[in-house]
DNA sequence: TGTTGTGAAGTATTTCACAGCC
DNA sequence: GGCTGTGAAATACTTCACAACA
């Protein structure tokens, strides 16, 4: 659920750690209802108090552990162009438990590289690569022809997600979520909501 | 309607052009159902043929022209860093009709840096520059502090939309639609949904 | 015949509103 | 008194199913 990942962000710049919220301040922060707040909460247990709210502390424990980040993520970064490199510095993801072990790309010139702590692998030996440094997750960050076999090829490793940046559909067995982030309709999707706001107008 | 960019894209790379394909296709391709291409495309006006299915020329440019990318959009960058960077040289944004016009960075070490066809500015007359320079679009890759700031200016320099990538929700106007990309968030999706796949089983 | 366009039915999601508890 | 948790009502979205028609 996107929203929990909202709430949880508001908690981070809360004032008054050790104090208690209310969904309807939940809900300011969160661009939603204080009714919304309150069913996705109580989904997953009641862990509010009556006439009070809930316990910023607590809370914030309870919205980790439900999206699963109370504890470290093995992340390995395939494809080390311009995106793979703006992602593997952004500081947000190594601070929030997304670790980063292992970068791969197929271009030999690349091939043994140094990235911070991290030497460009190739990706010929991906599969148990992956499976042996208990990578988890994978992030795609190359050209969509690549996009397809690398995936599957990490479904193989023994991953469990996958974050694909390359523009296309991948095709992976249910079990393993996908998550795409597709700039260009990004980017169209700002042009339609303004195309047709002018028409309504 | 973010589907329908996805039926763009199938399109893309459908064989016949000049032909013809059917809600069906669209719909393998677009991972949905026949039904939902028919009512998505319908509310926008009735042009497919019965027995027959959509003529894939018309569909493309009607598909474009509901998007609003039947057009160029002139574009601005705000921020310079490495996710500036990656999305400036991303070749799709240019190639689809999103026009890079100017590039802004408050870094003075970079103010004056040349990026390809572009002199990275001062941000000291942002508002106008935009202005004059007929900026519609502005994409915020900067740092959560400075977002707000700039979206502001942004919207006072009349633009019509921004593509964000700092992780906080901006404060606008409505009438200027925001489309949020949050790289931790889209982790933390995955992250959800393999916890919760993991409880399940 | 084959496939669209679209009311009607079916689901899912959001909001309301209030009993229950602090 | 104040605020949560939650059934019930309202709304939005998706799927069904079939008449209309090239």
């Amino acid at each position: 659920m996107r929203r929990l990942s909202h709430y949880l962000r508001s908690l981070e710049g809360f004032p008054k750690s050790g104090g208690t919220v209310s969904s309807e301040e939940l809900a300011a922060r969160g661009q939603t209802t204080a009714a919304q707040v309150r069913k996705d909460l109580s989904h997953f247990g009641s862990f509010g108090k009556r006439g009070l709210g809930y316990q910023v502390d607590e809370l914030r424990d309870r919205l980790r552990s439900i999206l699963g980040i109370d504890r470290c993520w093995r992340v390995a970064l395939v494809g080390a162009g311009r995106i793979g490199l703006a992602l593997f510095e952004y500081p947000a993801f190594r601070s929030r438990g997304f670790d980063c072990v292992a970068i791969f790309d197929s271009d030999p010139k690349k091939v043994g590289q140094v990235w911070g702590d991290q030497v460009i692998r190739s990706p010929d030996d991906f599969e148990s690569a992956i499976a042996e440094l208990g990578v988890e997750l994978v992030i795609l960050a190359l050209p969509a022809e690549a996009a397809q076999e690398m995936a599957m090829r990490a479904v193989d490793g023994g991953v469990k997600g996958i974050l694909n940046f390359a523009p296309i559909r991948l095709n992976v067995p249910p079990k393993v979520p996908v998550e795409d982030v597709n700039l260009v309709m990004e980017l169209e999707a700002l042009s339609f909501q303004i195309t047709q706001g002018e028409q309504d107008a």
